[in-house]
DNA sequence: CCCCGACGTGCAAACGATTGCATCGGCGCC
DNA sequence: GGCGCCGATGCAATCGTTTGCACGTCGGGG
C-alpha cells in the first residue's frame, strides 16, 4: 500500500480511503489508485485489516471426530453438509475454515474465536457433548450446532425433526405389515434418541410394545452395525424390518442380511436415514428419511449470523420427508 | 496479553516470550504466565501474529465451479477429496480454508495469497484452465492442482494415472469380449483426454479402430450423460459396453440403459471411474477405476508444502486400480 | 477584502504481537 | 573492590491498515 501511495503521489491514508470507497476522496484520485492497485495485483493484507478492525468474515465449520463412536469426516452425510455450508457461506460472502477437532476437547473450537481467526462456529454433530456446548455458549462463543433441540439448551441448534423422522419410518414399516422392527442406532446420542422416541411412540400407537431384543445399540459405525445385525441373525432373533439411523448403517445392514440369505425387501424391509446420494443407487434402492441438507446449510448460516449480530436465536427444526424406494417394497406381495 | 502482563507483573515482551517457549525466560515466570493465560482462556491474536511474522498456517482449498460443465461442489468425488485433504492438513497442523470460486476467474484464488490469508492453494480439478494456472504459477503463487500432467506445465499437479486408468477399463471390457465400447466424457478436459488416450490405445492394441459414433462427448454432468446415452439408444447405435469417466456419469448411464430395457451387464457392460462410496452399493454394483483418494490428499499437501518451502516439485502420478464388480460380469455367460 | 464552509488530503495514533538491543542485578574472578 | 559476564527482563520499533483530527486551498457571500 505504501508503494501505491508513493507511485500515486499520495499518502497511504488516501490509498486506504480510495480502496474502501470513502466518499472523501475525489473521483480522479480514486481512479488513479484503483488502476495502480490492479496493475500491481495488490490486495489488502487481511491480517492487518482484521487486526485494525477487530473483525473478519471467516466462519469456522467444525467436524468433531469421536474416538468412541468413530464416525469419520468421510461420512457422506457430513461431507454433503460441508458442501451445503460452503455454498451458503460463499453466497453470503464469508470464508469457511474447516477443522476437525477431537470431540473430547471441543473447547479447542473456542480458541478459533478467542484468537480472532473466525467470528463464529458451526458445529456439525452434537454427539454427547451437550454440556461442553452449553459451556461454550455461556462463554459467549457464537456457535450454532447441527443437531437436535434439548432441554436447558443455551446454544442454538438447527436440525431435522428427528421424532417425526423416526415416526415416519416406523409407521411406514408398520403400514407394510411389519411387526418386529429392529432399531439400529445408539439412543444415547441426542438425535438418535429422538428418532427412537418416534419409533417407540409409533409402535405404541399401533398397540405394539418395543422389544429390547430388537434394539441394536451401535454408534454411527458400519462395522459395529454389521456385527450387531450378524449377531441378531445368528441368535435366531425373529424380525421382519430394520430401521437404521443412517444410510451408511442401512447399507451395512443390507450387506449382512444378504450374506445371511435374507432378502430385502421380501424377508426384511429396510429404512435408512439421511437420504445421501447413493441411497437411490443402492441395491435395492433404499427407502430413507430425507434430511433437507441444502436448506440445512442455509439455516445454519443464518442462525449463526443472527447469533453474531447479538440476537437470541431459537433452535430450529426442519421438516423431514420419507422417501420410499424398493428396500421397502411391500413384502409378501401387493 | 497486556492484561496478563499486568497481572503477572511483567512486560508484554516477557509474556510473549513465555508463551512461545523462549529459553530466555525463567521457569517460574513462565509458569505464572501460562497459568494466567489458561485461567483467562486467552489465546494469542492470530491476526496480529500473522501480521508481525508475515506467515501463517492456513492452506486454501479451492473448488472451482464451472458454469459450462457444471460439476458442482456436491459431487461425491470432490467431497471425498475435501475430506481427505482436511485429514491430511489437520494431521500436519494446518488450517483449511475452503472456497468455491468461479472457474472463469481462477485468479481470485491468487487473492487469498496476495492478501496473506493463506500461504498456499490446493485446487481440486484442472478443468480447462491450464493457462490460468500457469500464469498463477508464473506469478509465484504456491499452488498444487489435482489433475493430470500436461506439457509446458509450470505448476505442480498431482493426479491419478489417467492413461493407465483408461487402458485398464478398456482392456477389461475387451477381455470380456466387448467390441463396441462407448466412451462417455469430454476429451477436451485434460484428465478425460488422458483416459481417452488409454481407451484409444487399448482399442488399437486389440486391432480395433475407435469409432466416433461411440464417443458421447459430455461434461461431468449426469443430465448431459443421460441425454447422450438416450440419443445413442434412440438412434439405434450398436454398442455392448460403456466406459464412463466418473461414477456419477456411469450411474446416469445405467439408469438410462435400464429405461431402454437394456440389461447391465448382460446386454451392456459398464465401467465407471473414481470408485466413490456408492459404486459398491449401486445396482448392479459398479466396476470402476479406483482413484487413491486418501493418498491423494496427503500427496497434494506434501507437494504444496514443498512448493512453499521453495523446492521445485515435479508433478506426481498416482497409481490407479481396476475394481471389478457386477456391472461387468461377463456378458453372455461365463 | 475577509471570513467561512466545503472539500481533499496528510499526520499520527492506534490494533496486538514479536524481537534486537539495552538494562540491571548478582556473582565470580583477579 | 572493581570488572566483566550472564541470565532475566524491559524498551521500543515494527508489521500494514484504518480513522479522528488538523491542515490547506478554493470559492462564494457579506
Amino acid at each position: 500500500m505504501a508503494d501505491i501511495a508513493r507511485m500515486a503521489g499520495v499518502s497511504v491514508a488516501t490509498v486506504s480511503r480510495a480502496l474502501n470507497g470513502s466518499p472523501l476522496i475525489s473521483e480522479e484520485t480514486r481512479h488513479r489508485v484503483e488502476d495502480l492497485a490492479r496493475s500491481l495485483d495488490y490486495s489488502i493484507n487481511v491480517s492487518a485489516q482484521n487486526l485494525r478492525l477487530k473483525q473478519n468474515r471467516t466462519i469456522a465449520v467444525v467436524i468433531p471426530y469421536d474416538q468412541v463412536s468413530r464416525q469419520h469426516i468421510s461420512d457422506p452425510f457430513f461431507l454433503a453438509m460441508v458442501g451445503s455450508l460452503a455454498d451458503a457461506l460463499t453466497e453470503r460472502g464469508f470464508d469457511m475454515l474447516l477443522s476437525r477437532v477431537d470431540a473430547e476437547s471441543l473447547d479447542s473450537a473456542a480458541r478459533v474465536i478467542n484468537s480472532g481467526v473466525a467470528i463464529g462456529v458451526i458445529l456439525i454433530g452434537q454427539w454427547r457433548h451437550h454440556d461442553q456446548l452449553n459451556q461454550m455458549a455461556a462463554r459467549r462463543v457464537p456457535i450454532v450446532v447441527w443437531g437436535t433441540q434439548m432441554a436447558q439448551q443455551l446454544y442454538c441448534s438447527v436440525g431435522g425433526d428427528n421424532v417425526a423422522g423416526g415416526a415416519l419410518a416406523t409407521q411406514h414399516l408398520l403400514g407394510l405389515g411389519c411387526r418386529r422392527i429392529v432399531f439400529v442406532g445408539d439412543p444415547q446420542l441426542p438425535e438418535v434418541s429422538h428418532r427412537h422416541r418416534g419409533y417407540v411412540e409409533s409402535l405404541q400407537a399401533a398397540g405394539l410394545k418395543p422389544n429390547a431384543r430388537l434394539l441394536v445399540k451401535v454408534p454411527f459405525d458400519a462395522d459395529a452395525a454389521r456385527a450387531g445385525i450378524a449377531r441378531l441373525c445368528e441368535q435366531g432373533v425373529n424380525f421382519d424390518a430394520v430401521f437404521a439411523c443412517s444410510d451408511v448403517l442401512a447399507s451395512a445392514v443390507m450387506q449382512v442380511l444378504h450374506q445371511h440369505g435374507r432378502r430385502v425387501p421380501e424377508d426384511v424391509a429396510v429404512v435408512g436415514y439421511d437420504d445421501i446420494e447413493w441411497a437411490s443407487h443402492s441395491n435395492p434402492p433404499l427407502s430413507t428419511v430425507r434430511q433437507p441438507i441444502a436448506r440445512a446449510g442455509a439455516e445454519l448460516v443464518d442462525a449463526l449470523l443472527q447469533t453474531i449480530a447479538g440476537s437470541r436465536v431459537t433452535p430450529r427444526t426442519l421438516p423431514v420427508e420419507l422417501v420410499v424406494r424398493a428396500s421397502t417394497a411391500r413384502p409378501g406381495g401387493g
